[in-house]
DNA sequence: CATCAGGGCCCTG
DNA sequence: CAGGGCCCTGAT
């Protein structure tokens, strides 16, 4: 597919805002086909708004303090003043350029552990960079896998259903519509190895394309009602429920569950230990952050495999297990 | 060569 | 509510 029209626009996410902390998570593991790209200041990435794709390219024109970020959108055919209007603001919405984090800084001045990490990443934000349908197809392949076979189960579903989508001599990958799967066999999807997770994906696709999820609908929920409704879904537990409620609905206060991985990665950070119980991981971190528990440790996390990119930390190698 | 757990979830008893 | 089974891979 190739996106031919552009056309760029202004943003002033609410002040404060860290660009590269919002556009670029060293935690998401990248794989080969890649569907986003970042250098400092400036990232491209497919997205999707309903139907229709198009490639973001964010630029960024301000500071801290006075936020200003480009916008410039590529799409496959003129836009008028209300798909634009649409696009801008789900992008608003995606990124959460207009959160306030008033609160959530005053709880992080009165750590005196952190602070140090919170001020560093001072703005940053918890976006959800793909649609709920995406971002499913994303969590189940992480699921009972390691790291490299997520990808590479993620790659071979793009490379047989994605869209390449080329602009501006550059080419970047998108996922497919759920329809793009309505004739596509159980055992087409499995043979790309992607094993049991064939079944998940096959009747996640039918439900969105029989217009059983709306993801619209589900942003307007509470947390519990929204997670009950995500859970309904086939192949969707606990572990999928937390992150999608995160990522894809923005409730910072899901920090209820953690994965033995995790749990290691915890305790090295919080504690200095190799292992502490998950209990009282969850316990310590809601005390202290409250509502605010998921994004306090998405700020630690990020920070850490940050690092992980100039430093080389043995104990984080070990844990993460390419 | 075999065995096993892995960034869970479904299903059964 | 506990526990087995699931696809495939790389590690042991």
């Amino acid at each position: 597919m190739k996106l031919d029209y552009k056309k760029s626009f202004f943003l002033c996410p609410k002040s404060p805002f860290h660009f590269d902390g919002t556009f670029y998570k060293p935690s998401h593991f990248p794989n080969k086909l890649k569907m986003e790209e970042w250098e400092p200041g400036k990232y491209w990435q497919t997205f999707r708004v309903d139907k229709e794709l198009f490639v973001l390219q964010v630029e960024n024109k301000g500071t801290t303090f006075k936020p200003k970020i480009k916008i410039t959108l590529y799409s496959q055919k003129p836009l008028n003043k209300k798909e634009l209007e649409k696009i801008k603001q789900e992008i608003i919405w995606r990124f959460e350029l207009d959160i306030d984090l008033k609160e959530f800084n005053k709880l992080a001045k009165k750590d005196r552990r952190f602070y140090p990490v919170f001020k560093k990443w001072m703005g940053m934000r918890n976006v959800s960079k793909n649609t709920l349908y995406e971002l499913l197809i994303i969590a189940i392949v992480l699921q009972n896998a390691t790291v490299r076979r997520s990808q590479q189960m993620l790659d071979a579903l793009l490379k047989k259903f994605g869209t390449k989508v080329v602009f501006d001599k550059k080419t970047l990958w998108a996922i497919w519509l759920p329809e793009r799967l309505k004739n596509v066999s159980e055992k087409e999807l499995r043979d790309l190895k992607i094993g049991y997770r064939a079944k998940f994906i096959k009747r996640l696709s039918q439900d969105f394309i029989e217009g059983k999820i709306d993801e619209k609908h589900l942003r307007n929920l509470e947390k519990e009602a929204c997670k009950q409704e995500l859970i309904k879904l086939y192949g969707v537990g606990p572990e999928t429920a937390r992150i999608l409620l995160f990522e894809a609905f923005h409730h910072f206060d899901t920090f209820d569950h953690i994965a033995p991985w995790q749990q290691k990665i915890y305790s090295r950070l919080f504690y200095g230990k190799k292992l502490v119980s998950a209990e009282k991981i969850c316990k310590d971190i809601l005390k202290q952050y409250g509502k605010y528990s998921m994004l306090a440790v998405h700020y630690i996390w990020e920070d850490i495999f940050w690092r992980r990119r100039n430093e080389n930390i043995p104990w984080l190698e070990k844990e993460i297990r390419l």
